[in-house]
DNA sequence: TATTGTTATACTCTATAACTATA
DNA sequence: TATAGTTATAGAGTATAACAATA
């Protein structure tokens, strides 16, 4: 097997593994996957359903269902945006920031855990590597990215 | 923004890339990201449908409606386990092999483009440290583990 | 009694199409 | 007319619980 072939099987083994954590940590924080990703959206300042709907790659009619859902938990609600009367922003409660700050707290934890085996030099090597592949950026942001 | 926090970042990013080209090559094979792995999983060997819900970590009655739906479209079917009469094999079809067969090439297409613009030095390092995080194994195997 | 697989039911997430209200 | 958001409907994927047949 050569060079690329191995590199390209690691890159999809890692990418189930980083998507395996995801999930448990929203599980743990009893969120969805999906919840979790908007709460840290949402948590970062109020956006427009048609703004969100954009960001993650879904219908506008896919976002009402999942608005709903969260708004129907607690953790966020739509409120009006002054000046157009037919938009609206979704906003996380006091409930949703705590989940959000808590869910991303906890995800820089677990994946601080997954890298902590590397030896400083590679751990180098893989954030250089990173950064080519996908561009730098924080955490913060990265967690909700589509 | 330490060390860490920088790579872990990247890898969340790095994660939801994999993820979307995984989703976008499914689609492109008329297929849903999870029948794409069935059926990866399935064209290495018929396997029992306990052992496949076992394999993906979810429950048998999930898994009755995933073959369900990947043999209505004809690309896998149920066969009797001669020896047990309980047990049935979920085994792809002709069309299912094929299936199977070109969404892995163009997986490895696809991610193959992604790190093509490593240098080799960067490939070589990265290649190193996903071996450590995730353990090695050919993109085969890679691309239908849970 | 334990295991294999299915059915019934419910929930989340998603898409498409048709709709309302506002700009 | 175009944009913001919703409703209605359908389908995939998942879980839980109850069930059948076989071991």
């Amino acid at each position: 097997m050569d060079d690329i072939a191995q590199v390209t099987a690691g890159l999809v083994r890692l990418s189930f593994r980083v998507q395996e954590i995801y999930a448990r940590v929203s599980e743990r924080h009893d969120l969805t996957p999906v919840q979790a990703k908007l709460l840290c959206v949402v948590a970062d300042g109020p956006r427009g359903m048609a703004d969100l709907a954009n960001h993650f790659g879904v219908e506008r009619a896919a976002l009402t269902g999942l608005v709903d859902r969260v708004e129907r938990r607690g953790l966020a609600e739509r409120t009006a945006v002054p000046g157009d009367r037919r938009a609206l922003h979704v906003a996380p409660t006091e409930a949703g920031c705590h989940a959000a700050r808590a869910f991303k707290t906890e995800m820089g934890e677990e994946l601080g855990k997954l890298v902590a085996g590397l030896s400083p030099e590679l751990r180098e090597h893989l954030g250089q590597a990173l950064a080519q592949l996908v561009g730098p950026g924080d955490l913060g942001t990265a967690m909700c990215r589509p």
